[in-house]
DNA sequence: TCTGAAAGTTTTCATCC
DNA sequence: GGATGAAAACTTTCAGA
């Protein structure tokens, strides 16, 4: 695991892929003053360091009837490290957990949840929440409008704050 | 918009490309028993339905240094359709935010925010919640562990539930 | 609606600047 | 580091079953 620098161009390069990852090398490169193999030696580091992990389809949700989003916020009863692994692998078996996060504050973890139709969606959180002996309560926000949804990440922050490690093989 | 039916080797390639978008046509043929064309001739009818809208570059967090996750409960004051739609806008203006959500329940927003350093998470904060006039008060959870991230959606809910619908151009 | 082959792009790489 | 040009791979189209 070593620093990789990341010039402006590689920030910009980062903030369109995160966009639209099926630009072609020459298109990016036209954007960003680069030539297309110059494009690709870029982001051949990218995903060497381990930066660039994957591309994923994007759904639109109106498109995809019934779908509920719903963010759930849940306590749990005092619990071990293990039980808490033991917790998370729960999760992680449901496909309909969309977004799962360990967090610090008035709750111990934040859920969310994408299901087609209401009673798929009480069917998770009966399972994930009202059942399992680890929980000691959770409330649920039904989702009324996604302003926005994405997993975009910022690599630069204010000043010269964000350097950027990877792997270097 | 019309009906968009889709049968089980439908919803197998959207599952995967939801998880991974860079697959080749023969390759994603290979896993469901179709040919390239034909999985081509699917994935075109899903563009063409506006269900698939676009393809994102997914970064490893775990090698973006300094980036800080934060799920942000949001009360807001009584305030008209008009000014909820202002504040939505503002949200959209800060690039920080990578999720906002308008919900039922407990809260008004939750707002995940996904920064580079805790400057800049603090700056963001102050800037959405405590300077704005329409938020009553919020809550900060800072993530410890991303458990699971991601967009995906299902499309097919636990029996017959879950046609699709999408425009025919 | 699928298969299989042909045409057109894109990605990739070696080479040079 | 970046540009250029050739080779390989993939996507896309279309005829035929």
């Amino acid at each position: 695991m070593s620093d990789l620098r990341l010039d402006d161009l590689d920030h910009d390069l980062l903030a369109l892929l995160q966009r639209d990852a099926s630009r072609t090398l020459r298109d990016l490169g036209d954007e960003v003053g680069l030539s297309p193999s110059a494009v690709l030696r870029r982001v051949q580091r990218y995903r060497c360091a381990g930066l660039l992990s994957h591309n994923v389809a994007v759904l639109d949700p109106r498109h995809v009837p019934e779908v509920i989003l719903a963010v759930c916020l849940v306590t749990i009863e005092d619990d071990t490290p293990e039980e808490g692994r033991r917790y998370r692998e729960r999760l992680l078996e449901v496909p309909e957990v969309q977004q799962a996060y360990e967090v610090s504050g008035d709750y111990d973890y934040v859920v969310v949840l994408a299901c087609v139709g209401m009673r798929r969606e009480n069917e998770v959180a009966k399972r994930l929440f009202q059942q399992d002996p680890n929980v000691k309560r959770y409330t649920t926000l039904f989702v009324l409008d996604p302003v926005r949804t994405g997993s975009a990440l910022p690599t630069r922050g204010p000043d010269g704050v964000g350097g950027v490690t990877g792997a270097t093989d």
